[in-house]
DNA sequence: TAGTGGTCTAGACCACGAA
DNA sequence: TCGTGGTCTAGACCACTAG
């Protein structure tokens, strides 16, 4: 025949309820608005929950929906950026960074901790567990570890309470050579989703960073960051100002 | 009662075969090796085959399986380091990267590449469309928007076949003074899923780069890398040799 | 207690790749 | 043609939140 193709690829219902989805978040709802429940939203569109569901998982992943069990679904404001360095090489922490400890043991970190710092496999290091907050959201949920031969003025008795301020101050204290980073796609394990506030699975970015000094390794920081609220920033340049709403249109034209 | 709780929070069901999937993955399967069908790990797991497939869905983000229709399932081998600069301050697609070009148009780009460009919102701009390929994979797809007043010296007409190498040529003459980046993740939109051989909607780590030119933002680029296969790497020094399965492990004890 | 999202089931049909 | 993963349905029950 000499007709074109309508639908040579037939398009899925979730991936075209999503494209009416994004454009009626975007003309219809204002952030933070709730939107109707799931069973109303599949009986309007005429599919059943789960399918509507697999789209709202995608706009949720795509940080343009927020849903919580008991309360509902709503529009989720523009991704935060959150600056991961290198901003003027500095050590983790350092400066007036919203980080808050929430504890510190000496423990035998996994194999492969240990080899990113070059430490023995049976050796004990700091680690210090710590929360990232920003506009009173917490956005990641943060593991430094810090290999005693790094901080060998430490004393040696500390209360809990002192121990992660003593290993942070004497950190500090090393001049910083150089840093490592990698990003990548994770989902949130039990601790790290209680500690971000959400489901364990949940999709995370996973910032693992190596912090040079005296030509070793001083120090290995494994963070997860909210892939869904969150935009890492890299550079020195300032903070990109385009706003979330912006770069989906951009995407989707 | 003086017990102590066997189960304050159940485990769902997914979550819990995951990790028994995750564990069989590490002790039983070799890299590339095929699974049995969804059918009948369901059925060898007693759920049902929605439930599996929640469990293999997780594990596929992870990066620890890559599903193929009318294939099957196989175990994926570890992320790949992939360098996003800065290093060494250098123009997209200079050295020796393993870019392809895929074409090039002069189009007015979305508003919001316009607003990172400082463009008119009528004005069009050089847009050329790459892939990057790595160990013959495609791991990225990336849209390179230069404005013309970047490239002021390009000849007016230029077969479709010279427009991009004359574009790129063109912008690697010019001083490089910074850049900037962003990481977000997103999905795959149809143009780039085809690109990265995936199905649209695919997960992906968005990088948003800006880069800078006599106090002027020279050129922006737009590049989609698949979050399965892909690992994110920052900074001057070498690359983290750990292997993904070694993370894994770290991440799960 | 009522309403929300999260989990789970047992089917069905479709699109794709390989033989 | 056959087996695979991808999509979809119409239910059910559970965990959580708020009033």
């Amino acid at each position: 025949m000499g007709t074109t193709q309508l639908e040579s690829v037939p398009e899925p219902k979730y991936w075209h309820l999503k494209t009416v989805l994004n454009d009626a978040l975007d003309s219809e709802f204002e952030v933070g608005e709730i939107l109707p429940n799931e069973r109303d939203l599949a009986a309007r569109f005429g599919v059943a929950r789960a399918t509507l569901r697999q789209a709202l998982e995608q706009l949720e992943l795509e940080g343009r929906l927020q849903r919580r069990r008991g309360v509902g679904t709503t529009v989720a404001p523009p991704r935060m950026g959150v600056s991961v360095g290198p901003a003027a090489h500095a050590w983790p922490g350092a400066g007036r960074d919203a980080w808050e400890t929430a504890g510190c043991v000496e423990a035998v970190p996994a194999a492969a901790i240990a080899a990113l710092l070059g430490t023995g496999a049976d050796e004990a290091v700091h680690t210090i567990r710590r929360a990232r907050v920003m506009r009173g959201q917490p956005v990641a949920a943060e593991l430094l570890y810090v290999p005693r031969s790094s901080v060998p003025g430490l004393s040696a008795d500390l209360t809990p309470a002192a121990h992660a301020p003593a290993v942070l101050r004497e950190l500090h204290a090393l001049p910083l050579e150089g840093e490592d980073r990698a990003v990548e796609l994770g989902s949130a394990r039990a601790e790290d989703a209680k500690q971000l506030d959400r489901l364990p699975g949940a999709p995370v970015l996973v910032v693992t960073s190596r912090y040079y000094s005296a030509g070793r390794v001083a120090a290995v920081s494994v963070a997860t960051y909210r892939a869904d609220t969150c935009k890492l920033t890299f550079g020195d340049a300032g903070a990109f100002e385009v706003t979330h709403h912006q770069e989906d249109r951009a995407q989707a034209s």
